[in-house]
DNA sequence: TGCTCCATATGACGAGTATCATATTTTCTC
DNA sequence: GAGAAAATATGATACTCGTCATATGGAGCA
């Protein structure tokens, strides 16, 4: 793929085709996104698409990216609107809160939880973007643990992301608000025990 | 559809079926399960399908159960051979083993950390097969811990069920594999923390 | 052996897919 | 404003998918 002069059009429209195939990500997972619909999302044409990108692929590796970013820049909004020492639960509460459930709908929220199990059966460069992203989440969550050594907060971090991804995960899948909504309450507990 | 004889013919042929869309659930998700697949893997052509169900759908929703199942036989095995009064650190040492996290490849293993991100998105058939299972293995944890009373445990066992399956979705869609192992590592000693 | 019925196979249809070659429009430069 | 270059649209190809109508095969019974 030829070099992109920032700013041009062209960077422009990927950038739009980039922010519409995040979105389809989060709303029908890696194996619902078609190009065809992403460009008619980002108001083109299909036949453009190659114009832009060199296949199918590298849209995924690249929104899987943007996904990744997007979200780090909703969780550091948190958490500099949080109260001095309870970043932490701030963040647990806005990932667990009602509105990440229904979220994905949208095409909005965290993406691991929205098309995570797929991960594995993607190509190189998406599974590199993903870990690069989960990387981040799980460094994110270990600045919010001072008490503890580097070492035991970077293990503890580890076990937070994994509870919070799976609870919502859960609360997304089962067909019971209540049970949603339970499932979302003990793993708020859960962290809190280990991180308080 | 009709109603079959157990033990007929037809009754072996779906079960055939129904097992090959379990496998296929596991290795390629729900978007991934194709009728001409199953149908090739199950031994037959892709035509006879609509004999033994309705639609694609339905078939998706039996294969769902089908593989909350089958899992909750293989936990109930290892329930047994575990010493007593360390079942539920059996139960984590297996769910977070190396070889499940490479099982999904061989169409084994926890069906909700392969393709639980994509339920959201299917019938509600599916879904509710899904919800019951999640109920199943949510109950199957509260069992293992007795020394708290009934409300405590069942809300210990739902984040536990969470930290499980967010950690070897984790583990899974990691390219690094000390990562992964750090992951379920972490994930273990969460919830023997919250246990012990 | 011959007939009937159940189970499975063959083949086809229409819709949707990624991809690409080519045409058209838009934008920029002189 | 005219011509050049970049960006996007049109249309086609080859393929896969779920679905179904119909044909074939084989088992059990007379």
């Amino acid at each position: 793929m030829e070099q992109v002069k920032a700013g041009s059009k062209k960077e422009q429209t990927r950038e739009r085709i980039l922010r519409a195939a995040a979105r389809a990500i989060r709303k029908y997972g890696y194996e619902g996104v078609g190009v065809a619909d992403v460009m008619k999302d980002a108001g083109l044409t299909h036949g453009g698409f190659y114009a832009h990108f060199d296949s199918r692929d590298a849209l995924l590796a690249a929104a899987a990216e943007k996904a990744g970013l997007e979200s780090a820049e909703s969780l550091s909004r948190a958490l500099a609107k949080a109260t001095p020492g309870d970043e932490l639960m701030a963040i647990v509460d806005m990932y667990l809160a009602d509105s990440h459930v229904t979220a994905a709908e949208q095409g909005l929220g965290c993406a691991i939880a929205a098309a995570g199990t797929e991960v594995p059966r993607q190509c190189p460069e998406v599974r590199r973007a993903v870990s690069r992203r989960i990387k981040e989440l799980i460094g994110l969550i270990e600045q919010q643990l001072p008490e503890w050594g580097k070492s035991a907060a970077h293990e503890k971090a580890m076990s937070v992301v994994a509870t919070l991804i799976g609870a919502l995960l859960l609360a997304r899948a089962v067909d019971d608000p209540q049970l949603s909504k339970g499932i979302r309450k003990s793993a708020r507990e859960l962290v809190r025990g280990a991180a308080g």
